[in-house]
DNA sequence: GCTTGCCCTAGAGTTAACTCTAAGGGTTAC
DNA sequence: GTAACCCTTAGAGTTAACTCTAGGGCAAGC
């Protein structure tokens, strides 16, 4: 089993090294080992955590929330219910960000096609009833 | 065409008074009128305006590139391919955000499953191969 | 043995986007 | 006329999530 340094996972997950210790100040890395003279080694399981991590990240969760899942998960099986409960509220928010998502991108492609009309008519008034407005 | 106040449209919009504020003292607001006393005026087409700025600021767009777009908005017909330009690139983004946001929905998903039958068992051990892991 | 390049910590600094406070003005209700 | 409740500004404070600096340790190559 190899082992890898924080620069190596940094690299691997897209991460700078100060948000890598950022995250271990933060207690977000309770797992990773190290050297005795105190060197991060990071095992291939400390990169899964870690992307699971940026996963929970993506949905919006701040880290302090993160670090309760964490806790969590070193603390046993007490905790499955609560970890099973996170993960179906963080299902139903990534459900209602893709909602919200899809509207935007409705409201996007509609102004995609207004300046696409604009422009070919080389001015914005074929659309506007008056004065300037932000359309 | 009847008018608005700043907490009227805060309710509205789902957003503090403050918060609009610091949209106008950020520029994001030159078209708004103001009474003599100086208090604003919102009219149905700021209010439109302003649904804009939150749909862009949806896209992940930070607010010194949505005052870009205001002012080429008051800028007029020659800021058209601009415009144009930049509802193109919010469309790829939000595109990739989809994508993004499909991909973590898969791992969440997996969690869920993971949960489940670890609940079901009693015990995560049968997901495990050792000792404590972030999974 | 010394330079290079990685690693470490503590703690300060940065940035965006609010969020609030202080001090004050205008309008309506009694 | 005065209380209640809006509105205004300038500018300070907050928060999250980094991001960096200073000062130092260890290990390999010349």
């Amino acid at each position: 089993m190899s082992t890898y340094s924080i620069s190596e996972v940094a690299k691997e997950l897209n991460l700078s090294v100060y948000t890598l210790r950022y995250y271990d100040k933060e207690g977000l890395m309770p797992f990773i080992e190290r050297t005795e003279s105190g060197t991060r080694l990071f095992k291939d399981s400390d990169i899964a955590a870690l992307k699971i991590i940026e996963c929970l990240k993506a949905t919006g969760m701040p880290i302090k929330e993160i670090k309760h899942f964490i806790d969590w998960c070193t603390d046993g099986d007490s905790t499955l219910q609560n970890r099973f409960d996170m993960f179906m509220e963080r299902k139903a928010i990534v459900n209602a960000q893709m909602e919200e998502l899809k509207k935007t991108m409705e409201i996007i492609e509609h102004k995609c096609l207004y300046y696409q009309t604009a422009l070919e008519a080389g001015t914005e008034d074929i659309h506007k009833t008056g004065k300037i407005e932000i359309s």
